[in-house]
DNA sequence: AATGAATGAGGGTTCATTCAT
DNA sequence: CATGAATGAACCCTCATTCAT
């Protein structure tokens, strides 16, 4: 009976912030109306509150999940012996994020453009994910060049451009009707790790500056 | 005298622009009222709409010039053999475009977030122009295999991705206090033409899958 | 077995009418809210409605009970020769009321701010409640002026005087701990009699005006 | 030209004042709308939050305009032998308070039934003045009772009951077509120094207990 | 051209009341 | 009878826009 009635109470809230995910989403923060989000889980006005204290808080409460589901799916790479390739467990990570970011387009919009907040407030939180996620990349990077992995680079821009490259190809998939993850994850792969270029053509070295010769060097 | 007039209110027009970008930046479009701008602006509130028939409209010639500007220093990189080599002009034409972001830095905030508009027709805008650029890097990708010098691989993909790492590392830059532009520039277009790895380790090939080998052959 | 149901439905009701008597007394009507009245009920909410048809019905009933039982305990002095001294029936019939209106605080406060009440209607019926009783002192005093009890006065204004005295008085015994009825009762007869003045100090007169002389005289 | 400007907002201020303060009397706080004052002072909605930042505020200075003016009216009885008598200082300061309470009925209305206020803050600061007024009443009763002018008795009751006289008889005067001040005044003040008996009748005593003899002793 | 007081549509929120269980 | 989730009218307040001066 009171098991029912839980059942129930947590079904209305999913149908009410599946509605608002997809208004903010759509809209924007503010550009959401209450009755907007409302109108689409078809309940009353009143309803809205029942469930949640107020609209910031609505979008808090979709955050909040979203950032939690998320940091889940993020794993650390293991360098240990025994553990699998690095390369197979990117993949798997990655795919791992990938799928439940595709499979919630409103939400990654959100994600996406974290504009769409009500406030700085709440920017910093999505802004503070992302910014973990970068130091993770960074710490790997670091990592991997001391092992002899991964070239000599700037490490904090590197991260930054990498990061970005997720974001890019995430931008790009959402658009994709039927994405084929586990693919796309691996060529978004091959290109963090190998560039675009062939191998054997181009300059040989790894830089050359456009004021003469490799710059790398400097870079701290 | 005429003349005076005209360059007057140029001159009115500018420092309302600036105060507006300013606030829209700094707020989002949203949360940046009138009172606000006019305040910073030093004018009145009937002024305002002497210069911009509303706020919405504001927004759009800021907009507007950005983009512009923007897609003036986006150069097509030319093959010719009696052109520079592509490397070089790549890292010249970042150069441009990075030196001018960096420069009007709450304009970037706006355009990096563009959820921080005024709605979808706004964030549309901005989304046009970055699949602008995405395009022509795809097709400049496109062209880079066909004469052998891109390895090949999923282009609009791979163009997403590197779109995404410009964008990442303005984010970066962003908050560098003295940016040594032409540097980071080199060590990005390192970054996406060369990867991370370094060349000799890892397998051998251009990718290698989680499920077994390359993938790259079915992406469309 | 109809006795009993109609016995629980009477307590049922009773414990509702207490819950928003408080309710009421310390946050007046329109703060009061149905919610904190249920839950100092320990009821549901529907259950307010089986008992009455509305917020406002609930305080109207309250307020007819307090006024009924008022009524009953505000006795008419009789001049009868046979009759106990006016003094003493004056002192029996305001220590009846003023017990009763101490024991029950709540509903003490909201007949004293009758602006705590719904509206201008409910307001009227209070003080309609205290009208009549002005009214049966001013009878009262014209009787005594008649009988040469009383010395010549304005009645109405007296009346008005002296019943917010009682008031007055009331409100200062409410924060008292354990007022001493009969005693206050007492004293506050006194003063309505006999004023403050020590009888041979002062002007001898009834009145000494601030523009010189009696004005009694031309009161209606 | 500033000082016009000045004039004008200060005009139109006092147009709302009025409008609010008549429907705030007449309705109670609660009941109270913008829509209502708005309607009254003849402005748009958004005028009533150019003057006022909100309801709440708007009623309190009301509030303070009004226990301003009648604090400042409010003036102690000077016992010193060049002083004019008491009995015309009373009088003359009596007038002024009931002057500028009838002048303004509304207010009258709003301080009388403190019930009408938003919430416990601003009754408090009702009962904060009247407390103020009342302690007044006490040290002169005090005071006069050691000067030998007042009878002996328990002040803090004598003066409740003696404010209260005043409340009472500005109910009563409110409801007068064209009061005569002066009189009324004189009235109350005989009513309140010496009471309503004819001086020759009743017990001889200041006091005949109904349970036999003088309680007065007793009382704190 | 410049001003700033005035406007009013529209937003978020509350809470008395209803009704299916 | 009792319950409490659902309802929606009505409220306060904001702020982009207008217009008389």
């Amino acid at each position: 009976m009171d098991d029912r009635a839980a059942r129930l109470r947590h079904d209305r809230r999913l149908q009410i912030v599946e509605a608002a995910k997809q208004v903010f989403a759509e809209m924007g923060y503010h550009n959401a109306s209450i009755s907007e989000i409302i109108a689409r889980a078809g309940i009353a006005r009143g309803t809205f509150y029942l469930y949640f204290p107020n609209k910031r808080n609505a979008f808090d409460a979709i955050l909040t999940d979203a950032l939690g589901e998320l940091t889940r799916r993020v794993r650390v790479i293991s360098l240990a012996p025994e553990a699998p390739p690095p390369r197979r467990q990117l993949h798997t990570s990655l795919v791992d994020v990938l799928t439940y970011v595709l499979e919630d387009r409103p939400l990654t919009q959100l994600l996406l453009n974290h504009g769409l907040t009500p406030d700085a407030e709440a920017s910093e939180r999505v802004e503070a994910f992302f910014s973990h996620v970068r130091s993770m990349i960074e710490s790997s990077l670091h990592h991997g060049i001391q092992m002899g992995l991964i070239r000599p680079c700037p490490c904090p821009l590197v991260a930054a451009a990498l990061f970005g490259s997720i974001r890019g190809s995430v931008r790009y998939m959402l658009q994709l009707e039927h994405p084929d993850v586990p693919e796309l994850a691996d060529e978004l792969i091959s290109f963090a790790l190998e560039g675009v270029v062939k191998p054997d053509r181009w300059s040989g070295g790894y830089s050359t500056s456009a004021h003469g010769g490799p710059v790398t060097k400097q870079v701290r």
